[in-house]
DNA sequence: TTGTACGCGTTATCAA
DNA sequence: TTGATAACGCGTACAA
């Protein structure tokens, strides 16, 4: 069997066009045009006829053919850092959503948590004459922007450097004081941060400080970089020199997940004798022992915002940067401080 | 201000073409075509002008004319279940890493384990004129196949039904007898299965049984849907009537890790008293307590074999269908049996 | 080495 | 209500 080539398998049987339509329903293409974008007034018949004939040949439009005339893709550019890390999952999950019921599809690239691939994975997407694009995550900044011909508008979910115009955020301030409030509320006062490096953590910092101060109280704090082994380093910290800690905020589930196994080698309870909250609530929050309380980042709804915001810059519309709330779930990591539980831990 | 249509924003500052770069120096459209599909010779003076002009201009060659032309996209469609669960953004990570070598994009859309959108999301695929396809535990089998037009060629990754030509997959029935062996040679004698619908759990639970009966024994079992909450649930099936189970081989890790809860909850020690084998080795599967030990699905490693695969049907040369093996991941829920441990489990 | 001209599959304008 | 026909941006025979 002789070898082929690409193109020679893809020409090979080059799917019918709207012109072989056009001849078999005895109409010319603008006809079958009409038909397919039932724009301008078609006669009945004609129209069955034509749908018929499309039908049996299995015919669909190209969207090639059709956006290369108008201009458009129907697609839209999505970068995100990478796609196992389920938080990233949901927000797909709801820009898929709000995409799909717009007849519009994703094109996604992966950036590595790299400014360089981010740059190169933009061009990529643009090459491809997206309508529009949506970044997560993005290090890229005002000083260095990421590439827009045409007026096409990039959204950004959650960028590390602020200023950009079309923005898709968490309150992440608000979030850290949700922590302190959840902690102080239980009447520990002996409290603890383990922060990662970035805005965001940094953010969820300063909301947890502030509550804080506002209530005369200092916290020890240590640093990770949000892998469940930092989160274990962290405690081991924050826990030595018989530092007496009865409530640890983490700024990611993942560190969170290292500070409960931190502590259940040194034989503390969670949550009586140490409480413990985490941020983002990703999936793993609620199968963590004892199941996490955690600071919620709506994943999906931000996705769909950050959709339905790509959408209406599409539309030529003006928009204003979103924020999203968050949210505490409280779970079994927090609870009184009592040395009188059945738990095990 | 007025509101303007989305082809009104898009058509507003239309790219620049191969038209303007070839007027601006001074040649025709063709050569410039040349000098960016580095083709035919083009004389390095008149090479060198286009390129200044086309970096002046900013220009890209547009990929819709290019496609249109060509008769492809340099687009591979992926339809995957969801984007939340990790081990399919693990895979995804594989197949991008492929692609991206070779220059393409990934076109992405969502089945949400439904048939009907898995077919209805390969048509809006294939309306991209997509080069070639993956569908990740795909459910359409043979006599409801996939819309491939075209020659196109679809690959599937762990689909549910046997007989597609390109296929990817674990060897599950395998992954069930590790799990077997590893818990005899362990002395457990008093063995549990927990499985879930579908093919992959029926042929993990074939191996299992097939070791247990080499070795004279039988097994429990009990049925759940791969959720957290159904191992739990199945788990309180297994050890209710006291029963005397020493090992549990469960069909996923998410429901292993609800076999661990209902463990913990019955003060029953992990591993002492109970091991416990996932299964996908999924990114939880070391986050929980104790860590699971697991038979690992190399998921990268089926992505990119896929990408390879699909990679080769473009290029027009055949293919076999890929067997992975599956291993076993030792952690903390599998050890020997013993009264003895300072475990707090 | 370069240019002319056609075609890719579609939409949209204009005339019929 | 329909049909010619001109784009859209590009690649590529073929001719020069």
């Amino acid at each position: 069997m002789p070898e082929l080539t690409v193109s020679s398998v893809l020409t090979a049987e080059r799917s019918v066009g709207i012109r072989e339509v056009a001849r078999l329903s005895g109409v010319s293409i603008a006809t079958v045009s009409r038909v397919f974008n039932d724009a301008a007034a078609v006669n009945p018949e004609t129209r069955e006829r034509v749908l018929e004939q499309a039908q049996a040949l299995n015919y669909q439009p190209s969207s090639l053919g059709r956006n290369l005339v108008r201009g458009r893709s129907e697609l839209l550019g999505l970068i995100v850092p990478n796609v196992a890390f389920p938080l990233y999952g949901e927000m797909i999950g709801g820009i898929e959503e709000v995409l799909g019921r717009e007849g519009m599809s994703i094109l996604l690239a992966l950036s590595h948590d790299n400014v360089d691939s981010e740059f190169t994975a933009a061009q990529h997407l643009l090459r491809h004459a997206v309508d529009g694009g949506i970044i997560i995550n993005s290090r890229l900044g005002l000083n260095a922007p990421l590439p827009a011909p045409r007026g096409l508008n990039w959204v950004q979910v959650a960028p590390e450097h602020t200023g950009t115009p079309h923005r898709v955020e968490l309150d992440n301030e608000a979030g850290g004081r949700l922590a302190a409030l959840e902690m102080l509320g239980l009447g520990r006062r002996r409290l603890a941060f383990v922060g990662a490096p970035g805005r965001e953590s940094a953010d969820r910092e300063r909301g947890f400080a502030a509550e804080l101060r506002r209530a005369g109280l200092i916290y020890r704090r240590a640093q990770g970089d949000y892998s469940e082994a930092s989160g274990v380093q962290a405690a081991g910290e924050l826990l030595e020199h018989n530092a007496a800690v009865d409530a640890v905020f983490v700024a990611g589930d993942l560190m969170a997940a290292g500070v409960l196994r931190a502590l259940h080698q040194r034989g503390l309870r969670v949550p009586e004798a140490v409480a413990v909250v985490g941020f983002d609530d990703a999936a793993i929050a609620s199968l963590l022992y004892p199941r996490l309380t955690s600071i919620r980042q709506p994943a999906r709804a931000m996705g769909t915002a950050a959709a339905e915001l790509s959408l209406r810059l599409l539309g030529g519309h003006r928009t204003e940067p979103i924020t999203f709330p968050p949210e505490l779930v409280r779970r079994e990591s927090t609870g009184p401080p009592s040395r009188l539980s059945a738990r095990h831990f």
